[in-house]
RNA sequence: GGCGCUAUCGUCUAGGGGCCUAGGACACAGCCCUCUCAAGGCUGGAACACGGGUUCGAAUCCCGUUAGCGCUACCA
């Protein structure tokens, strides 16, 4: 059975491209019936904070990714990292190196002057073992480097298929910091190898990572994984996702109202396809046809007005009853009291003119509690454009629906009273109806102007309108 | 600079030598519907980076070129 692990560093919040990779984890392991861990690394003790940890699984959990085995945390594997470096020392694979952070400093700004890449120059990998041992009996500080052999380091890459690097290109790399913590290579090989882990899917920026670990692999004589790197996600101009790109944290979207089945589906699409013409695919689905080989192996670009359409798709598919307690809680961040009154109809009503439950809880919140300030550039807009006319089909809409009995308040009759009232007056049907709309929305979008007043309600929209034709009133 | 990865409409992608005058989706434009806006339906514009091979035949295979991206720490 598989294994698969989702390890992000707690120095952030979850980013969507994190919430891909463990999405795709979390996808391959319920596809073959294996194993999901989840395991924070959080060996840089600098960065690292609780409170990141905590909003990454909570990303998490909202995006229904379930993990199996931890969290466990990588800074509790200390000794174990150790020891992996103590075999590697016995067995003359690693070495200990005296040079001071001070002169590889230099020796990196010297290269970088001549345009030249860096590579550790191997003075100290030809100190025998028993005089690094008396310079560090002394007090001298040491870090510890493996000794990185020559030939190929190559592997058949999931998604990439063979990808190939030479071990002369690479250079002794550190693997053990003088104070005795491990850097992020060993304690990720090592902590690999004890959970037994079995694909590594990871994002692209880690294939070069991937020959140094092969050769911790080889050195500790540990079974490789299969390794399989997922592209990256970039933003509009081409340029890897960040923040000046607007919304890259998983919560970020939360806040906005998307679905997490929408987010799920979206992401999944996002350099994964199943192949054909498929799109809205429920979880079930995605788990059915999820497949390593699906998996692009060029970067995508983050869309998010993709992103917001498949979140409408969601949300027209989603009857009002289930959408209640996400309105509801919409509702009170927007300060609306609902009063009691059913929410299914109105949410209805908005449903099919809104893309997340931010957009239609707000459509809502309008419908119950009249517009905040002004009409918006459009509203005003056409109350300059009729002029005293609009206030005229105000004060006519007024009289005829006042007319109209309380049980008589529906859709229809609403519908064809305003229409002879309009007809009578010898105005367009759309002129009569638009400052209705203006009123009761504050702008020119809505639903049907009689659906609208239903469910306005009939004491409400009365009220409103008949203040909103007062104040238009002309003067005189 | 070195090493590596990648290259189909603006974007996400289908495509595994002939089914491709390259299909779908988002976005965009137009039309229908219609009291507005959506939704929905229909229509349209829009791509195989370039150059060489291989082959009867190449978006598909190979080699270059170009471009983009990633990595190049006692970060992860």
């Amino acid at each position: 059975m598989p294994r698969v692990r989702f390890a992000p560093s707690p120095t952030g919040y979850l980013h969507v491209g994190g919430a891909r990779t463990a999405l795709f984890n979390w996808l391959y392991a319920r596809k073959t019936g294996g194993t999901m861990v989840l395991r924070i690394e959080d060996t840089d003790r600098e960065r690292s904070t609780d409170a990141h940890t905590q909003v990454i699984l909570d990303g998490l959990t909202w995006l229904g990714i379930t993990w199996d085995e931890g969290p466990l945390f990588q800074g509790a594997n200390l000794e174990q990292h150790q020891a992996g470096v103590r075999k590697l020392l016995d067995a003359g694979r690693a070495y200990h190196c005296f040079c001071t952070r001070e002169e590889l400093e230099s020796q990196r700004a010297a290269a970088a002057a001549q345009k030249t890449g860096f590579r550790y120059n191997g003075r100290c990998r030809s100190i025998p073992a028993d005089e690094a041992a008396r310079r560090r009996a002394a007090g001298e500080e040491a870090t510890v480097r493996i000794r990185m052999p020559d030939g190929e380091l190559a592997w058949d890459d999931a998604v990439h298929g063979r990808i190939s690097f030479q071990g002369h290109d690479l250079d002794d790399f550190v693997i053990l910091r003088s104070d005795g913590t491990p850097i992020y290579n060993l304690a990720v090989v090592s902590d690999d190898i004890a959970m037994r882990i079995t694909h590594v899917i990871r994002g692209d920026d880690h294939v070069s990572n991937t020959p140094k670990q092969i050769a911790i692999y080889r050195a500790l004589g540990a079974q490789e994984p299969v390794f399989a790197h997922v592209p990256m996600i970039l933003g509009s101009d081409g340029k890897k996702l960040s923040k000046r790109h607007g919304a890259t944290a998983v919560g970020d979207y939360q806040d906005q109202g998307i679905f997490p089945a929408a987010m799920r589906n979206f992401l999944a699409l996002l350099g994964w396809s199943p192949g054909g013409d498929r799109e809205i695919l429920p979880e079930a689905e995605l788990i059915d046809l999820f497949s390593l080989e699906g998996i692009q192996s060029k970067p995508a670009v983050f869309d998010t007005a993709k992103l917001e359409w498949m979140n409408g798709q969601y949300l027209s598919a989603t009857p009002a009853g289930e959408l209640l307690p996400a309105v509801t809680r919409q509702l009170g961040r927007l300060g609306v009291d609902a009063g009691g009154r059913a929410l299914e109809p109105l949410i209805d009503g908005v449903k099919a003119r809104s893309r997340t439950i931010l957009q239609l809880a707000e459509q809502v919140a309008v419908r119950l509690a009249g517009p905040k300030g002004e009409p918006d550039a459009r509203g005003i807009a056409l109350r300059k454009k009729l002029g005293p006319a609009f206030a005229e089909h105000l004060r006519r809409a007024v009289a005829v629906l006042e007319s109209l009995p309380a049980d008589e308040w529906g859709a229809e009759s609403i519908l064809a009273a305003l229409t002879a009232s309009a007809e009578f007056a010898g105005a367009k049907l759309g002129d009569a109806l638009q400052p209705i709309r203006v009123v009761l929305t504050g702008g020119t979008v809505s639903e049907p102007v009689n659906e609208l007043l239903v469910l306005v309600g009939r004491e409400a929209a009365l009220e409103r309108l008949r203040r909103a034709a007062a104040e238009t009133e002309p003067v005189g």
